[in-house]
Formats: C-alpha cells, sequence, structure tokens
DNA sequence: GTTTTTGCAAAATGTTTGCATTGTA
DNA sequence: TACAATGCAAACATTTTGCAAAAAC
C-alpha cells in the first residue's frame, strides 16, 4: 500500500524535520500552518498517523504527554533532559545479554528495543540547578 | 516529606499488587472499589501520583494510551507484547559503551535509563498469527 | 471516475483540578 | 488542631472520528 502524497502530508512531513529536534504534534501544526494556512488539526494527526505507519516519521511517546515525532526513522534511541525536556539522539543498542536471557527464560521473543535515558543535556548540566525539582 | 497513609492509598497500593502484571488506573480503580466501594476515580488517580513520587510504584508510559502501574519499584526493563499488550518484566541493563560515547559528544550527561522490548509473549508466540497487523 | 483525504466540529480518552467536607497525624 | 486527602463534578489536553466536500491517482 502506497502512501497518497497530498500537499497537506507533504508539507507536515517537511514540518517535521523543519522544526529541529522532536516537535509535537502542537508545533508541527503551527509549523504546518506558515506554508498551508487552511490546514485542519485533524489532519496534522491524519498525516501524521499515516507518516508514522509508512515508517516515514518514529513517534515517540515519552514521559511527557504529547506524543513526539522523529524525522529519522532509522533506528535509534533518544536521551530526554530533565532540565529542559529536550531530546537528544543517542546511538542505538543493541539488548545485553542478561536481557535476552530473562526474556528467554519467560518464552518471550524479542523483536525490538527502544532506551529512553534521562539526564541534564550540555545547556542544563552547566546550569548547576537545572532538572531539580526537590 | 512523608506519605500520609490512609485507606484508599493503602487500597491502592495493594490492589496494584494484587491486579497481577502492570495495570492500568482503570483497572486499578475497578480493583479497589471491591475493598473501598466509594472510592473516587480522582482519588485513584491522586493515590497513584503520590505512590509514584514516594516510589512505591513506577508508572509505565508505553506506546499504548493508558499509563501502566508497575508494582516493583526498582529498577528493571519491559517487554511489550504486541500480541496481547501484556508486559513482562526483564533484567535491567547498563548503557551500551557506543550509547554512553554518542551521549558524551553532545555534552549530555546520563543518569537513568529504560529499555522497552517488543516482541510476542511465550503465548502469542505458539499463536503463530499473533501481533500481525498487514 | 473511484477512492482517499481534507476540513470542521464534536466525541472519546486519559488525567488533573477546584472546592467543600472529612480524616489523619 | 492543622494540614492534607477525599469525593464529586467539571475542566483539561491530546488524539480520534463522522460526514460532506474536495482532491489525488
Amino acid at each position: 500500500m502506497f502512501l497518497r502524497m497530498t500537499p497537506q502530508r507533504r508539507a507536515v512531513l517537511e514540518a517535521v524535520a523543519s522544526c529541529g529536534g522532536h516537535p509535537t504534534a502542537a508545533q508541527i501544526y503551527t509549523r504546518v500552518r506558515v506554508t498551508q494556512p487552511g490546514i485542519a488539526y485533524a489532519t496534522v494527526y491524519n498525516a501524521l498517523r499515516a507518516l508514522v505507519e509508512h515508517r516515514a516519521v518514529l513517534q515517540l511517546k515519552f514521559g511527557d504527554t504529547a506524543s513526539r515525532y522523529d524525522p529519522r526513522p532509522e533506528r535509534h534511541d533518544h536521551a530526554l533532559c530533565l532540565g529542559c525536556q529536550s531530546l537528544v539522539d543517542v546511538a542505538p543498542s543493541r539488548p545485553s545479554r542478561r536481557a535476552l536471557r530473562s526474556a528467554a527464560a519467560k518464552g518471550f521473543q524479542l523483536n525490538g528495543q527502544h532506551t529512553q535515558f534521562f539526564g541534564l543535556c550540555a545547556d542544563c548540566a552547566t546550569r548547576p540547578d537545572a532538572g531539580e525539582k526537590d
């Protein structure tokens, strides 16, 4: 099944890439409206869903409420900054021996993985009080 | 700061453990109502939030919409069955050298991690058509 | 020309909040 | 007693859906 290319979908795809980083649907919507002023919010969501299904973008469901979208569809991991919520791409890992053994022991057939790291990005690590909520 | 112990919170904590697996707030609510018939949905959410903050339970935000709660607060990873959405606990991994290098190269200070695996649980792996959506 | 997508508004989900009342420490 | 938690309903945020009109192949 091919992805029918409409101006809206093209614009959404471009917006995911040009927003920089890992934008939310809301940020993508805002961006897309620059070139597609009449586009509906629902169309952005529909387009994102189609793009995700066709593996043109990645959908990331992190701790925060809204999904974030990633223009790089190839496998990789992510580090979330607890200071500013920014996301940084990280080289992908393969499952550890322990994890493989532990899954195999339960008869679980592993098929893919995604690791989320937490910490402080370069900027927030410099500001010594960032990300400290207690 | 201590966690004020109310019958509701105690019941929610017990429910998370006794539901088995990794229940959603809705499942916990249903369970809690057996012993606390008058409890409000919001109270379950408030209790869960308090318990998560005090690290008595873990909150898991997986691909599916609703958060799931984990009675085992110690660090570990999870494998999601694409056939039946069940979650299996997996021994925790440490960051790979590649990931460490890749994060360090960007000045990111790693602090924690969680890996989600995908695949098929023992039951669904036997049923050969489970988890195949195309 | 047929099928899919758009746009709009409204629904569906999951979660949080305001406020008066109750209960815990 | 003082402060925090409950119960209720209503608000909130995010995402999905139903349907008529428009557009893509």
